[in-house]
DNA sequence: CATGAATGAGAGTTCATTCAT
DNA sequence: GATGAATGAACTCTCATTCAT
């Protein structure tokens, strides 16, 4: 592991990506210039540059560092969940916590949406946080439903998540975090009881 | 004479229109500057601006392009549609015809989505698009459900589309057309099934 | 003389020469565009240079012209003068009109002077204009002094209206015209009054 | 450590503050490029937008050093001062530096009053400069006469020294220093001993 | 370790001017 | 005569990145 690397290099990582982190949050990808992120973290941007080569190591920092808030709160919620429905609702309420469903944080994850395209390095990163949620969804899931219903139920709540959170950075007046959620929840419950139908596609023209 | 005139302009104004489309599906909208574009069209990168004074002018062109090109299809589509429920499918299908919904036209969108935040004209524009998507929705869902629900069901659609979008940019080896579309009209068949599961919503299908 | 020229021709050049007039006094030397010049005419800005070979062809018959209505309003005033006084306020009014002392007009013809260093030919006619100034007050101020100080005089009236213009260019609630004329006219009271006080200049330090 | 940092900051502004001051004599304002600024300077043009984000800025700085030049050439003259009225010749004399009364400085200085028009900071900037000259002279003449006499007398100077500057820029072999500091004094001693003439404007025609 | 000085590529925009029609 | 299509030079400004100190 790393644990061995000088504390100060550490701190100064963990300061510059908390930097980095709120930056992004105002000012969405492009305008987390490293000037900025320096100057937020009272140091120089030379630095900045000295701990993270390149700008999109530190982008990348700052994505792990938000689904580890995520995933923290995901397991929080999971320890507290008094049932396999209530599991659901734990992963699905982390989604979407209140101080950050507004329209600059979702604003700030398209712009990042939007550079994955030109780093591949990002679509790894992303694709890893994509099956994590996917995971978890799917094992919560499968405590109600079958395995494999349970998967196309995770697919639908991952799909449904992404729109909610597109939708949010291109609406002023968008959902609130608790809107969402009931949005969600609703969606789960109607997937849940209606596993029967699955495949029943009308006929299309064309 | 007059005619000449106008005609090309219009006819410059197209091609430009047209190569500012292909670059923009090929690098985004960060890829899509004026010099690339006026390459693409065989002109210099003055006669660009000369058209279109604004860089935003060019994109918001583009993107009425796009736009037009599926209303244009979604009428086709209704017009063959030869039941309420078919007609819910055409404005679904051509929201993801098979030649557009590949990695690149998705991380374009998703780069012109993450510029909505910067250009409040984009937004304008958008808010049109996404409100017609939705009334178009609503329109043919009303004759298969209550008004209310009808209504639910629109916007759970457009979440659903969006978030679909949303993943294709983001996988490489993302969905299909007829796949996503699949997924959509399951959705569909669930939720027009599900309305008395709907919480406080009275309405049932009639 | 070029009196044989197209009749078409001299329409076109007096219809570009007004819109040019205009457009100048309105938005200055850099603001009077080849393409607003166009506009305003209500011609293509191609035949402004069809017209006009050059910008500054233009800019100098937009001087001349100005020049020649203030050149025309001085001689209608000479012959209203009553007396050998009022023939020098004549002048000086016809350099005030109530019209044209406004910010925009002297901002405008700031600009112009500011182009003369890199323009000869607008330094050749702009010192036509001065010589034809100082004649003109040199003139008048002849019948009511000696030649010397009449050409003194003459001199400081003409710096005097240049600095009341390049004054009313650079402060927002400047001089109207009457108030800048009532200067003027003190001036050239002094002045008539203190001849034999000439030259006696207080000893400077260094 | 903290002093070097600084220094150097201090160094490189003053440094591309020279440069810019020499290109703007020589160049006039529209001259005055950041490509050429840095040229001179022997840097990058890159770095000149790193000290002065923004242009205006800069242009500012030069203003305000000049300005501080004459100020200091002021303040010497008048400590040197052995009248009431050798404070005003003092006063005059700073603002007709052999060195700088030329036809290139003038003709740079008229591009600047050109265009404080267009730019609300230069205006403020030179308000207060007139402002500045102004009350000098007022103070300087209140011991000679009476306070608005004073007041009045200091508005023509001024005056006379915009005239005599735009006439400087606009004539090839204009008024050397010391003819035009000869001018202005002349102009003080009349202005001083023709109190009572004040008000009597001869009849105007229209 | 840390600074911030310095570079240079690249973007949009403006506009006089040329020229085919 | 007249149009406006087309060009290309010039300008300001932004920023990731490099590097001497």
């Amino acid at each position: 592991m790393h644990i061995s690397k000088t504390s100060i290099e550490q701190i100064r990582r963990r300061e510059l990506i908390d930097a980095a982190y709120l930056t992004f949050l105002e000012h969405g990808l492009k305008g987390m210039t490293m000037a900025r992120i320096g100057e937020r973290a009272g140091m120089s941007h030379g630095i900045v540059n000295y701990y993270f080569t390149r700008k999109d190591a530190l982008v990348s920092a700052v994505v792990r560092k938000a689904t580890f808030l995520i995933s923290q709160d995901t397991a929080r919620r999971l320890r507290q969940a008094k049932s396999p429905r209530g599991r659901v609702s734990a992963i699905i309420a982390s989604n979407f916590a209140s101080d950050l469903f507004t329209l600059d944080t979702a604003r700030a994850w398209v712009s990042y949406y939007a550079a994955i395209g030109q780093h591949p390095e990002f679509e790894r990163l992303q694709n890893a946080v994509d099956r994590r949620l996917e995971s978890n969804l799917r094992h919560a899931l499968r405590q109600l439903t079958s395995d494999r219903r349970a998967a196309e139920i995770a697919e639908g709540i991952a799909l449904y998540i992404d729109g909610l959170w597109l939708r949010r950075g291109r609406t002023k007046d968008g959902a609130s975090s608790s809107t969402a959620i009931a949005k969600l929840e609703a969606f789960v419950d109607d997937q849940l009881a209606s596993g029967h139908r699955k495949g029943t596609v009308a006929g299309l023209p064309g």
